[in-house]
Parts: structure tokens; sequence; C-alpha cells
RNA sequence: GGCGCCGUGGCCAAGUGGUAAGGCGGCAGACUGCAAAUCUGCUAUUCGUCGGUUCGAUUCCGACCGGCGCCUCCA
């Protein structure tokens, strides 16, 4: 089997990957501070990681992925506290959206969403055996800090040794007292506001809350094990976060907390960084008002690689939702009974398989995705001209069939009204069958009025070569 | 200021030290009762600019110009 490679933002280089176990990945993949729906640049983020999940899938491995969903922040006890809630009333909304977005989009469903809250005595004893090392100290308020310090290798992943300060940057602006400028939270104490939203828990330092970074390591190694085949995330989490929870992890463990670290690029809205601090936000809901197809944004967001920034615009979603429409009709016509009918030729057949081969090297190749859809297209292209020939093989057929379906399980970009009719199927084509005779008639003013029938439900039709396609406007 | 990324045809976007994938759009043709779809051909002698290395660079090095990101619990 072909090899695999991905990119590890530790190394910076693209390396030869495979499960630790060489059977199931491990994957904790950050997921969204659920105070606010996601936006899409979180979803695209998402979607590359469930592109790498489905293309691990096709390489043959099981996936454990873990998401986490980020339920106790400042952000939430403050939108807690203005709407008089406690932070679960503010979460829970929240995570079901999330989920409904998710679905829209095709995201697979992870094996486990964990939410911090629920973790709480296993970061308590994540800190107890930090501060038992020695690496972590509470300060005068009570809350705890890790004392980067004392953990030689903290900032390999992000390579702070080569990095500066900011001159003159505020650095040691906190709330909190500590030891050294850049040691983080690992335990918060409590503040009036975290009780008053439920937001504070029973700890052997008081009454707190844990930090950000805490929780992905401590349900990361809960779930998944110590050490982690990848961990995900965008690439804005290099620094801090990634950073902390490597520290945190491996000084706990004393083990690698991630075989590789990957990183998903920005989207970009009007050349910036889309991001609600912003304020040039794009969610899910608005796309789905303006009637672009979860098929579409994928193809969007596959046609560019997943380490290069991607700019959304209103042209490049309309070419998406073009081409996935191209895609859509070719998945049609693969399907259709009289495509079986009229059978195909040895080319399609061998040109179908090459074209998986195409794919698979692609997606392989560190999750070449543009290159697979290219690979996609061609196979599209080559396709159609060999069914134009009619060349009564159905074998063929069914085996172009069989690789469309391989790579559109990765990619998964036929449109919906392609992928789901079925009570309208029955109707259209005994319509269809009518509008045949009506035609063989010549009497095409009958033929005409079927068409507008059909038109009125939202089908279109296409006579090709003695076929009769369909699809919905 | 430190660290880093990016700049390929009208738009989006792969890619390689040896002479430019794919999608959208456009033009022409085939097919067709009409229409659409589909197919065929054409649409970058050129890969931000200027130098350098090399037999040869879009691909390596340097400078410059332009855009973006991280250094602030932001995917």
């Amino acid at each position: 089997m072909a090899d695999f490679r991905l990119y590890n933002t530790m190394t910076r280089r693209v390396e030869p990957f495979a499960p630790a176990d060489g059977k199931t990945v491990r994957m904790y993949t950050c997921g969204p501070t659920v105070y606010n729906p996601a936006h899409l640049g979180n979803f695209r983020t998402f979607l590359f990681e469930d592109l790498m999940r489905r293309v691990f899938a096709l390489r043959g491995w099981t996936v454990r992925q873990v998401m986490n969903l980020t339920d106790v922040d400042d952000k939430i006890i403050k939108r807690a506290q203005e709407q008089g809630k406690s932070i679960t009333e503010v979460t829970e909304p929240v995570v079901e959206i999330f989920h409904r977005d998710r679905e829209f989009l095709r995201i697979q469903r992870a094996e486990e969403y964990p939410k911090a809250t629920a973790f709480i005595p296993e970061m308590i004893a994540l800190v107890e055996t930090l501060v038992a090392r020695g690496v972590a100290y509470q300060a005068d308020d009570g809350s705890v800090y890790f004392a980067i310090g004392k953990f030689p290798a903290y900032g390999k992943l992000s390579r702070l040794d080569t990095r500066e300060v900011k001159s003159g940057a505020r650095v040691l602006q906190d709330d909190y007292s500590k030891e050294n400028a850049q040691d983080f939270a690992l335990w918060k104490s409590a503040k009036a506001e975290d009780e008053a939203t439920g937001a504070a828990w029973d700890s052997p330092w008081g009454r707190g809350r844990p930090g950000w970074h805490l929780e992905c390591s401590a349900m990361a190694m809960q779930l998944l094990g110590e050490t982690l085949d990848v961990h995900c995330g965008g690439i804005d989490l290099v620094f801090p976060h990634h950073e902390d929870e490597i520290a945190q992890s491996e000084a706990a463990t004393t083990k690698t907390f991630s075989r590789v670290w990957s990183h998903g690029a920005f989207l970009l809205t009007d050349g910036a960084k889309m991001a609600k601090r912003v304020g040039n936000v794009f969610t899910v809901a608005g796309l789905r008002e303006a009637g672009i197809s979860a098929a579409a944004v994928r193809h969007f967001v596959f046609n560019t690689h997943y380490r290069k920034e991607l700019n959304l615009s209103d042209q490049a979603l309309d070419a998406s939702t073009e081409a996935v429409r191209r895609v859509g009709d070719f998945a049609r016509r693969l399907r259709s009974p009289a495509t079986l009918e009229l059978g195909g030729t040895p080319g399609l057949a061998h040109g179908a398989e090459a074209a998986v081969l195409r794919v698979e090297e692609a997606l392989f190749d560190d999750l070449n995705a543009p290159e697979a859809l290219a690979a996609l297209f061609d196979f599209i292209r080559m396709a159609n001209a060999e069914l134009d020939r009619k060349g009564g093989d159905r074998e063929a057929v069914e085996r172009a069939r069989a690789a469309f379906d391989r790579i559109d399980r990765v990619l998964d970009i036929v449109p919906e009204e392609v992928r789901g009719d079925t009570e309208l199927v029955r109707w259209v084509e005994e319509r269809i069958a009518a509008r045949r005779e009506a035609r063989m008639r010549r009497d095409f003013a009958a033929s005409d009025r079927i068409r507008d029938e059909l038109a009125g439900r939202g089908v279109v039709l296409e006579d090709a070569g003695g076929e009769t396609r369909w699809r919905l406007s």
C-alpha cells in the first residue's frame, strides 16, 4: 500500500506517518468554545480534520477521534453573568447548534465530544501531579501556575527560543500574580462571578476552575492515552495553547504527548483573519440562508491545501457550486439504470481505477485534496466521454460506480438533492416515460407541457443522445 | 521589534531543478425539435520585481515590493 505522509508542525517537515500500534489512529482535535456558534473559520479547521479522519479510514486505519467542547472559560462566564444564567445554560444550546452545523457540513461525528466540566477530577489530578513534581506552584491568590522555567523543553513547538517578546509589549498584565510572566494558569481561584455562574469547583487549592490548556491535556490523556498519534487544531493554537499542553502533559508523564502536531491555516474574509473580535465572521446559518450547499462548501475548502490561507468570497463559492453541480450530474448519470443499460467500455473501467489510485496518492501525501479533486474531475471528463460511446459493458459501469463511490466517501461533495431524491424518482421517471411517448409521436407541445410540469417541481430535463437525464434546479 | 507564511492565466488553485494539474468563467465546434447537459478544440512562451547559483529556475539563494498571521485563553 502507498506510504502516508503528513506535515508535522514540531519538525516543520512532511514526514512518514502511521499510527503507533499500526491499526488505530488516536487523534485529538481541539474543538470549539461553546459560548457562540462557531464561524466558518472554525469550521474550516473542523473540515480539515474531517478530511484527515476520512483519509485515515481510506488508508485502512481505524480512527479514534476526540474533540473537546470547552464549556467553561472567561467568555462563557461573562456571558452567563450578563444574562443571569449558569454557564451550562449558556453552553447547552450552543453545543446543539454546533452539532447541527457539523451535520449540515457532513463532518463525521468524532468518537467522543468530552466537555471540560465533566473532567474536573482528572484535571485536578493532573495539577496535583505537576505540583508534586515541582513544576507547578500555588500563588498568593490561590491560583496554581505552571512554572515554565522548570520545563527546559518549553517552546519547542513554537520555536520560542528563537523568538523575542515584543519590546514594550504588555507582558505582565494579568489578573493573577505569578512568579514568571509567561507562567500559565493551571487552576484559577474562584471569583465571585465564577461562583455565581456555576463555574467553580472544590480542589486541594480551594474553590476554583480549570485553566484552558489543562482540559485538553487531561481529556486527551484520559481518553486516548499518554501519547497521541496526532493532535490537530488551527494554526493559531500553536502558541500558547499547544505549547502549554505539551509542557503540562510531558512534565507530568515524561512521555511524548503527541507524535505529530498538525495545524490548519486560516480562513480569511476580505483578506483578514476571520474572527469574532475582528467582526468579519460568517456562520453556517448565514451560508444556508444564502442557499450555499454543504457540498459547495466542502469543495471550496478542499480545493485549497489545508496549510494555505483561504479567502472566502462569493465568486469562489459560486465557482464551487458549479463544480459540485457537475459532480452531482455525473453521480446521477452513473447511478441511472439507463446508464447501466447502455453500458460502458473497458477504457471506462481502467480509467476509473487509475483515478482512484491517483486520488489516494494525492490524499496520502499530506492530504493534498486539491490534487485529488483534479484527479476526480479528470475522471469525470473521461467517464462522460466513454459513456457517450454506449459500449454495452455493464461491468465497466459498475466498476466506475465503485471507483466514484470510493472517492466520494472521502470528499463527500455530491449535492444533497442528488443524494437524497427517492420519493421524487418514481414520479419523475413516470413523467419522463410519458414524455418519451409524446416525443415519439412528435407531439412536441405535449412534450413541452410535461417538461413544464416537471419544472414546476424543480426538475430540469436533459435529453442526451436517446436518454433523458434529470436534475433538480 | 522578534518569529513565520503567502504572491501561479479574468477569478479560485495544484505543482516540479528540465520547461505550467484541476475547477469556475469566456470563445469556437459537435450533438439536439427546442433547451440543457455532455464531448472536442482554444483561452499563462509564463509562475510579484530585480539580481545570483546552474547546462537549465516558476521551483534553490539574496534583496526589494505587496498581502497575511503569531508573539494577547482566537480554529
